[in-house]
DNA sequence: TGTACATCAGTGAACGCGCGTTCACTGATGTAC
DNA sequence: TGTACATCAGTGAACGCGCGTTCACTGATGTAC
């Protein structure tokens, strides 16, 4: 990081960055605006030129991580092919590959308290990502006679509480209620029993 | 509550209980010792009488919700028969009931943040939660062939993963992120599709 | 190219607040004789 | 039954701290002429 003067130059997202560093440390509640700001390496008062407030900057983290993460959802939707069942699968490992890569993010996103309709532009990155999710629920689901067919929202609700559950009992590092298996085994092969259970892949592997 | 004078007579589960109600109104940040104490009609030193410090609080809340807990599920395996599906069954509604009439104590002991190690009866009731849990999945395995039967551990660890995932995302109500589906439902049908995947409900219901 | 000036992005001091914790204390309770 | 005394469970004042936020300010940057 090259010497700065007077003026930052990109403090608005240093202070995001720094914001992303503590929560993912200390967790949701050991994150203060302060340390973020001097973190940043500037007064505790700069940040009010960039944000309204403590909760403004905590939205601003979250939002970006639903950017981030509908972007490689997406992105393992697209190049997940060949087959509709093996875009879902890759969508599966997305959401993992998310939570352990971006772990401040995610803490943002799901625990950090703030409300998804704090304001329009989180909610609706909000729902972009499930969107995607469902997306290939449904595409997925279309594999299942009509009759049996669980509704796509149920279908990706029951996928994204899996991973979910996974991520927040086995993934976290914290200590003492460590996960059996690797999280990546626990939730491949839950979904994977899961999907057994549609009729998504033949009963005897 | 009767009218007290000088001496409380029951302080400790007072602030116990004056916690646990804190913790469900405003999350495991909201609450503070202070508050906890000034609710049980209090002055802050006083809960230095019974308790080590803040902390201190939390895990005893923590505990108690570990032994209910423990309690509640262990009832439902006992009543649940006659068959080891139904028993399991009757484990799984227990989880959610139990988010759900004693959301302080499940805030407490999954989402404060204090480490399960941080006394051996804690680490203790947790692992007695946990057992009852895996003793249930363990029978109902016994139903899969040998060859294709998981690991009772990962088993149970699936489920645990869906039932905290759905409580998490979808039964506490998080303005602006309500589930489509009652959260009675959502496990219900998810844990029932799981369960075919593992052959132990028959495949077309 | 140089100067005047507006705008912008930071500083630093100050604030009021509630927190967790400590301490010497005191009122209430229980027990011994 | 009454008194002396030890023990216990609270009080209330005080502390140092770091928090989020505000304010008048000032240094740096960019623009007009």
């Amino acid at each position: 990081m090259p010497k700065r003067g007077y003026h930052h130059g990109n403090l608005r997202q240093a202070l995001v960055d720094a914001s992303l560093t503590l929560i993912e440390e200390r967790g949701p509640t050991g994150f203060t605006l302060s340390e973020a700001a001097k973190t940043a390496g500037v007064t505790p008062a700069a940040v009010y030129r960039h944000f309204e407030g403590r909760e403004d900057l905590i939205a601003e983290a979250a939002l970006q991580g639903y950017e981030i993460f509908t972007e490689l959802m997406q992105h393992a939707y697209d190049t997940g092919g060949p087959s509709d069942l093996s875009r879902f699968g890759a969508t599966g490992h997305a959401y993992l590959a998310f939570a352990r890569k971006f772990p401040g993010h995610y803490i943002a996103m799901f625990e950090s308290g703030i409300s998804v309709n704090r304001t329009p532009d989180l909610a609706n990155a909000s729902a972009q990502a499930r969107a995607v999710l469902e997306r290939s629920a449904t595409e997925l689901a279309q594999h299942i006679p009509a009759d049996r067919r669980p509704p796509a929202a149920m279908f990706s609700a029951h996928i994204w509480a899996m991973s979910h559950g996974v991520v927040e009992l086995f993934s976290r590092g914290q200590p003492g209620r460590q996960s059996p298996y690797p999280p990546e085994d626990l939730l491949e092969s839950g979904i994977g029993i899961y999907l057994r259970g549609l009729g998504l892949i033949p009963q005897d592997k």
